[in-house]
DNA sequence: CCAAAGTTGGAATTGACATTCCAATCACGC
DNA sequence: GCGTGATTGGAATGTCAATTCCAACTTTGG
């Protein structure tokens, strides 16, 4: 019949100084409005007076609303991962976790707790009713999960973890605490929740020290 | 200026007997729609196509969408506790906590691990847009987590728990943990990080112990 | 049995929204 | 300088959603 399916997929076009920016800027519109309002929530219409831009251009650069999408996901991974980048590679103390975890619970203290983890949102509406971004939602987590993971086992390399530790687990575990604190403190506007369920889990690594 | 902002109300009025059913049909099938599809993926006349009702009985029995929604977050909450009721009554040791956390997960496996967990779907997507569903939510989550902490409580009580676990945050961390387990499992299809994340919880609150 | 209140059907209204189209500019390699 | 393809504007289209309305029918209490 048809080839295998695949989203749609604007043909790979080379991209002009102005085309790359309101690309740039739409993606950037779209992301900031579908986190405050949910993809669901947010209308091409929306995105178009936000990012000054008109209805063609935004057909142009990703077919339709959930190329779009797709091109989001992207964008708040990659920007996820930035803003911790420099802590996010030097995951490999009980210090530098909490450190970074506390980081999140202040700038989320900071937005009054609205709005939960850019991330954690998008799969929770998307995951069950689009494949693809199902799919790109999971490939965001795996890069999220890896440097803590990272960090974990050269913990465990330099003899500080005992062999027993499962890393990879323990990782999952605290992603999972990172999302399931987040989402709790979105809907009770406090970060109590967060910062109570992310120090549980370090507080269980840091009982697998040596020593 | 206005009274303070409380949702469209339908008033209290006297139900027939097959004005109840048709309530109750309504809700029912709202609150499965709403699962599968989320809550701005259901539109009213997927519910009456569903339901078998027509469109003035949703609004005669609930003023609006907004009011179907908050019966459907409170249904389902009703729901989830009854679900686990037994269980969840008697969350005073190691084994019922995993018990408990387990029967979960296998639903979840039996799901195709297809939706994530139902007050915790609903959170996040009403958590931002619609105050009074928060409230509701934070409600839900509040009533959830008490028969935790409340066994938790009891091993302490009973001196199994040492004196200085806290409790209360360690619900609320087996709680995040199911929420971020449940959605990371849900993302990737595979219950796997539900069970790391919630057994790694349960870990920990084995390790105060006493003895 | 009668009236008030509860229940239901179904059409009509109004407004968005996703998407398409066409035509006009504009940038850049040759 | 020219032409091809990139970029943009803005109107038009068709669909579908939320909600309202009104009229008919039913139950219930007195």
């Amino acid at each position: 019949m048809s080839a295998p399916v695949k989203a749609a997929e604007p043909k790979r076009q080379r991209l002009t100084q102005a085309g790359r920016r309101t690309r740039e800027r739409i993606i950037e519109t779209a992301a900031e409005l579908m986190f405050h309002r949910g993809v669901a929530g947010t209308s091409i219409p929306d995105i178009q007076a936000a990012a000054e831009v008109s209805a063609s251009q935004i057909y142009h650069y990703f077919g339709d609303k959930q190329g779009l999408v797709l091109a989001v996901i992207d964008h708040q991974t990659d920007a996820k991962l930035a803003q911790q980048r420099p802590l996010l590679d030097s995951l490999d103390s009980i210090e530098a976790l909490r450190e970074w975890c506390d980081r999140a619970a202040d700038r989320q203290d900071a937005a009054g707790c609205e709005g939960g983890c850019e991330i954690g949102s998008l799969a929770s509406e998307l995951a069950d009713s689009d494949e693809s971004a199902r799919t790109g939602l999971a490939g965001a987590f795996d890069r999220w999960e890896e440097p803590i993971r990272s960090g974990l086992a050269r913990m465990q390399a330099r003899g500080e973890l005992k062999e027993s530790a499962d890393t990879a687990a323990l990782a999952t575990a605290l992603l999972a605490a990172i999302q399931g604190g987040m989402l709790l403190s979105q809907v009770r506007r406090s970060t109590t929740a967060y910062r109570q369920a992310v120090s549980t889990v370090i507080d269980h690594i840091e009982s697998h020290l040596v020593r």
